[in-house]
DNA sequence: GCCAACGTTGGC
DNA sequence: GCCAACGTTGGC
């Protein structure tokens, strides 16, 4: 089972949305590190929904529901299909991410701008906590 | 293949 | 609105 973040501008497309949806293709993905990530993802791996920019946290848990598949004309980007599992009771906020010790080596600090990063089985049970203790 | 210039992104 | 980080592009 892998664990991941998933970034988005909730402007363009939001936790609201994806529930409104009841799924989502998550595509226009254009860098090559979050695009192999895609890749690596497996169906039900979970990842967390990131609200980027104005409210810089994370607001729920997603599934992956089918392995990636190719975005765009040209063959070079990939996609995969996402669903809603369930909100956090509290939204974890960049600030308390950054304010946990334990979350140092937490790669969507390490790499700010990366809109699909990874997270380690530890880091994701301390994120749920956070979220739901 | 290297590296400077440039563009984009995200946080503050 | 600004700036830092970083990925991409293009000239050599």
């Amino acid at each position: 089972m892998g664990y991941w973040v998933l970034r988005s501008e909730p402007d363009a497309y939001s936790w609201d949305d994806l529930v409104r949806d009841g799924a989502t293709e998550w595509n226009g993905v254009r860098n090559y590190t979050a695009r192999n990530f895609l890749k690596e993802m497996a169906v039900g791996d979970e990842a967390l929904f990131y609200h980027s920019n104005t409210e810089k946290a994370a607001v729920g848990i997603m599934a992956v529901t089918r392995t990636w598949q190719p975005d765009g004309d040209d063959g070079k980007w990939a996609s995969v299909a996402v669903k809603p599992v369930r909100p956090l009771a509290h939204p974890v906020t960049l600030a308390a991410i950054k304010a946990e010790p334990k979350f140092a080596e937490l790669m969507m600090l390490k790499q700010s701008r990366l809109s699909v990063s990874k997270v380690e089985p530890d880091e994701w049970k301390l994120l749920l906590k956070m979220a739901e203790g």
